[in-house]
RNA sequence: UCCGGCGUAGCUCAAUGGCAGAGCAAACGGCUGUUAACCGUUAGGUUACUGGUUCGAGUCCAGUCGCCGGAGCCA
């Protein structure tokens, strides 16, 4: 009785060890049972089984261990594997011998629903629940594949750095760090670097923290998130995106090889009432499997959006008939006055900063014909038509994705609205391109300062609402152009000698993009009916005011 | 920074301006192939904080703090 049984990580057992003693070494999930029997849910962070405990197989001594032991006390137990009596494709263990590492009795978190403030608080521990580390194990999945597929194609990692002198794009805010007397800022991007480093590898990649001091506070903002940056050169735009939507091809692809069993974990903590099969929850990653993915001008978007604000305000109208909209100059109009056209003659007559028109319904109070009393409100969506050379806010972005089962891409954005290094899009001739859709719009609606030209960009947007996880641009190598636009974006000249210097020196056309990989981890382990908030992706998130623990 | 919501037992939440409640967790007992097991008993409170209105405030008002969601901006 005192031999000791081989250790295998609880994911790796299978057919082969039936019938075979081994040894789990984790931690006590939960204990159902009691008086004579006891299944111990064991836990070693790879996967999870139940051993079940008999008190008349058991010496005394073995028996009260058990008994004692408390949720997630740390255990070492032998067992002999047997197939699950109920549950098919699964094993659990015929109890042995346990080995109590330490035994807990008053572990803080409980087996019922809990809140955000109390799971962050114990963010420590909250990591070892079951979807929690189902998400984690799928993040360190998504490492691996972006690994072997960038080496598979020949690209070399390399390593940018965090302290920078300056911004990459100028417009975002930074975190300053004292640096022995001189202000740096925290990385915000490590492309300007990639781009010099193309110059020695050719194609490569960088992938490491990345700090956006933006007060942003929604389910898709981090202030320190992992980013994936590419740069390769004699890449256009057109090779850039055929090279993103294979990668994400093959990322999923990767992820449903190898991740079922976390997938698995992740839905079955999901709580409803309806909730679909499994099969039907991972089918929603399917079609991004199959290349190319879908692509769109932005010009293209204009009338997707427009349709889509229509419909809402519509909607918006049948549901609320007696609501206001408020203009900025406060006068008021009864909503159901308001038609489609009319908003548009509004917006019209003002410039695209003056209309912000917001909308507030409330149940009448003389209208009691609702027993529940309960006064209903909903803030109007974005009441207005979109107009060539506005950037997408996040629910433009979250309608666009929602047209199309796969992530679509979206290119050729106004040139007004990207930063300095964007390639201009040119035609055959080498002229810059009037965007077509801008060029067709009456003299009215062509928004004050837009020229109607575009750059050679790409947005990937995710499907289910997951917004926008990819950003990438083919760069511009016309050193006079670039120069003119660094000057145009009033960026430090000083410091961007030693870029400009790279476009004086063997000088390529060349492209790349950078990857949220929060983002995209979030897209990957949830869907339209079960979000995973960012915070749950990365293992200690970093908000706004939250940085504890 | 702005807009909206929330703050009651260790946790999740109830409570017309009128005695502070339930489930889970904990302790004790019962039951047993359990799937967030179940049943019984016990214990558990400065209702975030400060001030105000009122005969009376968890509830209404003002301020402060904290949390959540969203906007702008972005991945």
């Amino acid at each position: 009785m005192s031999e000791t049984a081989p250790h295998v990580r609880i994911r790796a057992i299978g057919p082969e060890h039936l019938a075979q003693r081994v040894q789990v070494r984790g931690w006590l999930r939960n204990k159902p049972g009691g008086k004579g029997r006891y299944f111990l849910w064991l836990r070693d962070g790879s996967g999870e089984i139940q051993a079940i405990v008999e008190e008349a197989k058991v010496s005394p001594e073995q028996w009260q261990l058990v008994d004692e032991i408390g949720i997630e006390s740390s255990i070492v137990v032998d067992g002999i594997v047997r197939a699950h009596p109920k549950n098919e494709d699964e094993y659990e263990l015929e109890f042995q011998r346990i080995r109590v590492i330490q035994s807990v009795s008053d572990y803080p978190i409980g087996k019922k629903e809990h809140g955000t403030e109390f799971l962050m608080k114990n963010r420590h521990l909250w990591l070892r629940g079951k979807r929690q580390s189902a998400i984690l194990r799928i993040r360190s999945e998504i490492h691996k594949a972006w690994a072997d597929f960038f080496h598979d194609r020949g690209f070399f990692r390399v390593d940018t750095p965090i302290f920078t002198p300056n911004a990459c794009e100028g417009t975002t805010t930074l975190f300053e760090v004292e640096y022995h007397g001189d202000t740096v800022y925290l990385s915000q991007s490590g492309q300007l670097y990639n781009e010099a480093d193309i110059g020695a590898l050719g194609q490569v990649y960088c992938f490491g923290p990345t700090f956006r001091a933006e007060k942003s506070k929604t389910r898709r903002h981090l202030l320190e998130f992992w980013m994936l940056e590419m740069e390769a050169a004699y890449y256009d735009m057109h090779d850039n995106i055929r090279f993103q939507e294979e990668m994400i091809a093959f990322t999923v692809g990767r992820i449903l090889e190898r991740c079922m069993p976390d997938l698995h974990d992740i839905w079955s903590a999901v709580r409803s009432d309806d909730k679909r099969s499994f099969e039907d929850w991972v089918a929603r990653l399917r079609p991004s499997l199959a290349t190319p993915y879908p692509r769109m001008r932005y010009g293209e978007t204009i009338e997707l959006i427009n349709g889509e604000r229509e419909r809402y305000l519509q909607e918006y109208q049948e549901q609320f008939p007696k609501a206001t909209i408020a203009f900025e100059d406060g006068s008021l109009r009864a909503m159901k006055k308001l038609t489609w056209d009319e908003l548009r003659e509004a917006w019209l007559a003002c410039t695209i900063k003056e209309f912000q028109a917001s909308g507030k319904a409330a149940a009448a109070s003389d209208d009691d014909d609702d027993d529940s009393g309960a006064e209903k409100s909903a803030a109007l969506p974005a009441a207005r038509p979109f107009r060539w050379g506005e950037d997408y806010g996040a629910p433009d972005e979250t309608l666009i994705g929602a047209q199309f089962d796969r992530p679509v891409f979206v290119s050729n954005f106004p040139i007004e609205i990207k930063g300095f290094y964007f390639k201009d899009e040119l035609d055959d001739s080498g002229e810059r391109v009037i965007d077509p859709v801008f060029a067709a719009l009456p003299e009215g609606l062509k928004e004050e300062g837009m020229s109607g030209y575009t750059v050679m960009g790409s947005d990937l947007i995710g499907s289910e609402g997951a917004g926008e996880m990819i950003g990438g641009s083919q760069r511009e190598d016309d050193t006079e152009r670039l120069f003119e636009k660094v000057r145009h974006h009033q960026l430090p000249e000083d410091e961007f000698q030693w870029y400009l210097d790279c476009r004086r020196f063997g000088n390529v056309p060349h492209s790349g993009f950078g990857i949220g990989l929060e983002r995209f981890t979030a897209w990957v382990c949830g869907g339209t009916d079960t979000p995973v908030h960012i915070r749950e992706v990365i293992t200690f998130p970093r908000m706004l005011h939250q940085y504890r623990p």
